[in-house]
DNA sequence: GCCAACGTTGGC
DNA sequence: GCCAACGTTGGC
């Protein structure tokens, strides 16, 4: 793990969590639920750090595309939801002395305009972020810095 | 709803 | 370890 922040795409489903719902919840923090990939879960549990930088991006939706900024809020930790039996993500599998499952709270700071799909494929400067790869279907994918004040800049 | 692409599972 | 079958993601 290399020194100082890193920065993140999040995939979150509007239906599910917006980023006006993420907003309005208290502290403007939510914890990042559901996550059940492994490689995106090993992003969370070994690369993520406190503060590091977020794009927070709406997926299965009428206009997909980066929709706010916002940073990660808390260190790793089992996702709850595992262990419940009641809920969409629940996994039989796991137990409570080796949860299978981390996630992070995510800190919404801000929404910006829809950056949408179409308008980031079209932009040569980001030919190479991981989210706009063929068949990339990653909930969290990692941002070069040139990336991240890229977009910035066009978000501002 | 379609379907391409990818991930996971499980028989062998 | 291989790989077919199945399940999921997510844009369109």
């Amino acid at each position: 793990m290399g020194t100082g922040v890193n920065y993140w795409l999040m995939k979150s489903e509007p239906d599910d969590c917006s980023i006006d719902d993420a907003l309005a919840a208290q502290d403007s923090t939510v914890a990042w639920v559901g996550v059940r990939n492994y490689q995106a879960r090993n992003f969370m549990r070994d690369a993520m750090a406190v503060g590091d930088g977020v794009l927070f991006y709406h997926s299965s939706c009428a206009e997909p595309g980066i929709v706010g900024l916002a940073r990660v809020a808390s260190w790793p930790y089992p996702d709850p939801t595992q262990f419940d039996a009641t809920s969409r993500y629940h996994d039989s599998k796991s137990t409570h002395a080796a949860p299978r499952w981390v996630l992070v709270n995510v800190q919404a700071l801000r929404k910006t305009r829809t950056l949408s799909l179409p308008e980031l494929r079209a932009d040569a400067a980001l030919d190479n972020l991981l989210v706009l790869k063929k068949g990339s279907r990653l909930s969290i994918t990692p941002v070069e810095l040139q990336h991240w004040l890229h977009i910035s800049r066009l978000l501002e």
